[in-house]
DNA sequence: AAGATAATGTAACGTACATTACAGTTCTTC
DNA sequence: GAAGAACTGTAATGTACGTTACATTATCTT
């Protein structure tokens, strides 16, 4: 009894490689000149196989790229799911969970997924609704949670806590983030990176005014 | 003397209508398609005037989409550039730079724009030049001159005013935004909209320690 | 190891489209 | 009002690429 249903192909042990390398060869290619651009060929060229097999392992350029972006989604935004919450105070815990997001949002990878999301998002509705999901969805609940246990300890004011952790992401990046991501300017130096977080954090921590006492190691939960 | 430089031919009266024609059906097709799906035939189709015509006054594919560009950027983010500061009291002329803000970024050119922005960039690196300059740049500007005139007022505490200001951007669009530009979400309702941004501005309120007497025409310069 | 099945490489097909060439039409100027 | 310039419409050219077809080679089953 064979199914053999589009994209549901039974795995053979050495077809599996085969995927997998078409899939990283379609980030790469399409990551690097866009979706439009990026011709098949030069993909199969760069993951070895054949156009045979990348027509059977994903009928059509649209399937190879929505396979794409599913599995490169959850790769690249897996960091940004489990903050690390083990620093001594909360300004601490801030500081260091500004520094993951901005480490992983301005790799290169990420910043291509970000402009196919921004660029491609309306051709392809399911593409957005991945990158929320597995993205921002997931690290503004975990943050919004640990700002609520600093509310209910007492050691900072956080009535809607989803809307700021939401706002702590956009302070941290910024309008630099546009910038770099954009081209218009280059990637930032870890000095001038650093003291971009650190005001923003500052800014944060007067706008849920943490009280100073959090500061050293008070308000965890 | 007849100088037959590629961009620049003297133009006629009439000829000043097709360019401009042109600009707006580019616009138009540009902004729906995207600027690879985007057609010559089609633009022409829409503006009237022949293919001809269009290579004589922009040379190529990419010289009408940077002359689109240009002149877009200017005329969209217009409004952008001169805030309205005459409201009474701090809070309500931020409110009302809010709301202006969003209402610009919402309008589908706008979001269009943006979307080239991020999509096409790295390939056109004059775009995020232009689009910068002309868009967020000064608004920052200005509105960093206005948080400075608050400072030295004494009705808010603002140390770095530009970081200050572009902090008040991050916060008022917001996750919202790009998720409508996404479009992940659908634009939003008035209320909804008015809802999101005061909330963006009381939590602006507080990280600039806006003085609550500043809130009744004091800090205005 | 022979036959069945799956994977590969190559070439062909059709289409879409940027760009150019050219013939026809309108406008300007003396 | 005719000669010349500027503008327009259409067709032709060349290329790039998604997709399909097919013949060849490798892999697996019994």
């Amino acid at each position: 009894m064979k199914e053999t249903g589009v994209a549901e192909v039974e795995q053979s042990a050495k077809m599996a490689a085969r995927r997998q390398a078409m899939l990283d060869a379609a980030a790469a290619v399409i990551f690097e000149v866009g979706y439009e651009r990026a011709s098949l060929a030069a993909i199969v060229r760069r993951s070895g196989g054949s156009l045979s097999t990348l027509y059977q392992l994903f009928g059509s350029k649209e399937g190879l790229f929505e396979a794409m972006i599913v599995e490169r989604c959850a790769y690249i935004m897996e960091e940004l799911s489990s903050p690390d919450l083990s620093a001594r105070g909360a300004r601490a815990v801030l500081l260091a969970i500004g520094h993951a997001f901005m480490r992983v949002l301005l790799t290169p990878d990420a910043q291509a997924l970000w402009r196919m999301v921004m660029a491609e998002g309306i051709k392809f509705p399911r593409l957005p609704q991945i990158f929320f999901s597995c993205g921002p969805d997931r690290l503004h609940a975990k943050l919004a949670e640990y700002l609520r246990g600093l509310d209910q300890a007492g050691s900072a004011r956080v009535p809607d806590p989803l809307f700021t952790a939401k706002s702590f992401c956009m302070l941290v990046h910024g309008d630099l983030y546009y910038r770099v991501v954009t081209g218009v300017r280059p990637q930032p130096e870890p000095a001038e990176l650093a003291a971009h977080i650190e005001r923003a954090i500052d800014m944060f921590c007067l706008m849920i005014q943490l009280a100073p006492l959090a500061d050293k190691g008070a308000g965890d939960r």
